[in-house]
DNA sequence: TGTTAGCACTCAAGCAAATAGAGTGCTAAC
DNA sequence: GTTAGCACTCTATTTGCTTGAGTGCTAACA
């Protein structure tokens, strides 16, 4: 790789091969950049230059009498200049976000929408991630004679419901009781604290209504591995076909299956993403960008994808994601996926 | 129109001359038919029968030189005739669905991706429609200083959960009181029943909470209206490339779109489906089919679409649909509709 | 030594003509 | 009523040719 260092010239020469490439989505020559810039260099020394630049891994060429191309590499190096003199700006994001989105999901949906819609890519979000849920109180309430009702009231004010099938109505008295008895002994407690000692204990104290007890606890467990469960939302996977790099063969096929069976990308993001990140990162506003092959997901080795990281409340936080072609306009994504944080910041931060 | 009546060599003919196409999706010439079929017939009088058939409107020719491919028309007689005689079958549906999918919203789900991976081709599935909700009951909770817990039971068993903001902690006496007055005056109301004498009868009852009464109705209101939203869940959008006839042109791209943008369903689902449908549906178990221009999404008109009604409980029902290309496998989509009915009809019927 | 002009060369894309093949309609014979 | 045969039509594929954009290299220039 010897002096990996660029001089100025074969810098801005890759500057402007990567924005017009940007713009057209064709492969650039000599003689465009020798017109586009105001270097006034000749197109046979910008050949040059785009030599060198090839030989050190800036460029591709698609085949031998075609312009050229930035390779993964040069489209690093362009992105990561950028971000250094990244300057925030604020636009009407908020005005939308505002109306009152009363559940999360809905919230996340209308972000995965907007951002869509914004930058004509492809978008993704995640439900936040909790450590791990303790519950803050429980309660039984009769419904009729065959169904209870459990609300279970989880760390971070989720309420959840769970309706217990029982064989007869409970007296209210005895409800009553096991309100009691399940709060004093459960609360703050997280699915692994509680254990065979604490639940044996909570039976003794329940007396006849042991069968039950099991039903409620079952009922817990599974509404905080539900709590636990990332989501993913995605908005505007069409917008992808407007790209015909990507829309070509059966990329596109695999890209839009990816995007549409969630699954795949909630693995992701939750392990792959933040682990390889710290890599390319820039760190600054927790924006990361991963282009072609950086991405660890196959059917996106075509694609550059920009993530971030909103952030809750302390510690809980999610990812959103934009999915584009290579070419992507980096410099408005970036600025967009900025903006978006410091509102959703905002807006959480109010609640 | 003439004598629409086809005698059963025609009758055997076209229904060659769909099969074939069904699977080829290639217009079909008269010499594969004269060898395909058992009418041993030699190509010329097939050729005439399908001059006869293009002239009944049944066959279309795309060019001079072509095969001919069915029309809607022709379809449509396929169809009609072979829903006639399709005998119902089972299959191992139920052990999928059976895995105790505890909110409705799963199992949609669930239904939805099981019908695209079956067919391949793309499914969509609506939330059930009910006339309007009733209130079954409420009770306010304590959560902690600033919150209350809302529980808003609706009819059909549906548990909605509130959280409400307040400047301080209430009594747990006022919340007893105010729980008794809420569920005496407001049960088994729907939505137009609350009206403002009810609500001043409450809070005069309620004395000085009536600010927090104004609050919890508010609340009431945003769960019957949220629980009346029809939402449609899709499937399997991406099967709809493996399908040349969609896959070209942009009409696949608007076709992705419209499944994506679920909005647009929802409204078609709810509407138009369901009065239009009348005219072609068989009526037998309630399956309705509709054959490119018969659709009424203009994305579709390239498509068929096969619906089926589900029934949660009396009165209460939703939509699934099937989307794919006119040559769609009517005999399996059809069979594959009708034995998910009887098998959701036990789920929903044993809970 | 860096820059430039000029030239030969390459390759993809577009175009037109040629070809092959599938399928038809019609006529005449069975 | 059915069939064989034939001329005809039209699409899809192939082929060769041309065009133009772009390159690399060399030689001349400042």
């Amino acid at each position: 790789m010897e002096t990996d260092r660029l001089d100025s010239r074969k810098m801005a020469i890759l500057n402007a091969i990567i924005r017009n490439y940007l713009e057209t989505g064709e492969p650039v020559g000599s003689r465009t950049i020798s017109k586009f810039t105001d270097l006034s260099l000749s197109s046979a020394t910008i050949r040059n230059e785009m030599a060198d630049l090839e030989e050190l891994g800036y460029l591709v060429q698609p085949h031998t009498s075609a312009g050229r191309i930035p390779s993964d590499k040069g489209y690093r190096l362009y992105v990561d200049k950028m971000m250094e003199d990244k300057v925030e700006e604020v636009n009407n994001m908020k005005e939308v976000l505002d109306q009152k989105a009363d559940r999360i999901e809905n919230l996340l949906k209308k972000v995965a929408k907007l951002l869509a819609v914004n930058t004509n890519y492809a978008s993704m979000i995640t439900t936040p991630k909790y450590r791990s849920r303790k519950l803050k109180f429980i309660q039984l309430t009769n419904v009729d004679d065959e169904h209870l009702l459990a609300i279970i009231f989880l760390e971070g004010n989720i309420p959840k419901n769970k309706v217990i099938d029982t064989d007869h109505r409970y007296e209210e008295e005895v409800l009553l009781k096991l309100n009691i008895v399940l709060n004093s002994l459960l609360q703050d407690l997280d699915l692994e604290e509680i254990n065979m000692s604490i639940i044996q204990k909570i039976k003794d104290q329940a007396g006849d209504e042991s069968t039950l007890v099991g039903k409620v606890l079952d009922a817990i467990g599974e509404a905080i591995r539900e709590e636990d469960n990332i989501e993913v939302y995605t908005s505007g996977a069409t917008n992808i076909l407007n790209y015909p790099e990507l829309s070509s063969d059966d990329s596109a096929k695999k890209l839009l299956y990816t995007l549409e069976d969630k699954q795949e990308l909630a693995e992701l993001v939750d392990n792959k993403l933040s682990n390889t990140g710290e890599e390319h990162g820039t760190g600054k506003g927790d924006i990361q960008v991963y282009i072609g092959n950086e991405t660890p997901i196959d059917s996106m080795k075509n694609c550059s994808v920009v993530t971030a990281t909103y952030e809750i409340e302390e510690g809980v936080y999610g990812k959103v994601g934009i999915i584009g072609p290579k070419r992507m306009d980096y410099d408005k994504v970036v600025g967009t996926l900025k903006t978006l944080m410091t509102q959703l910041d905002e807006i959480f931060k109010k609640k």
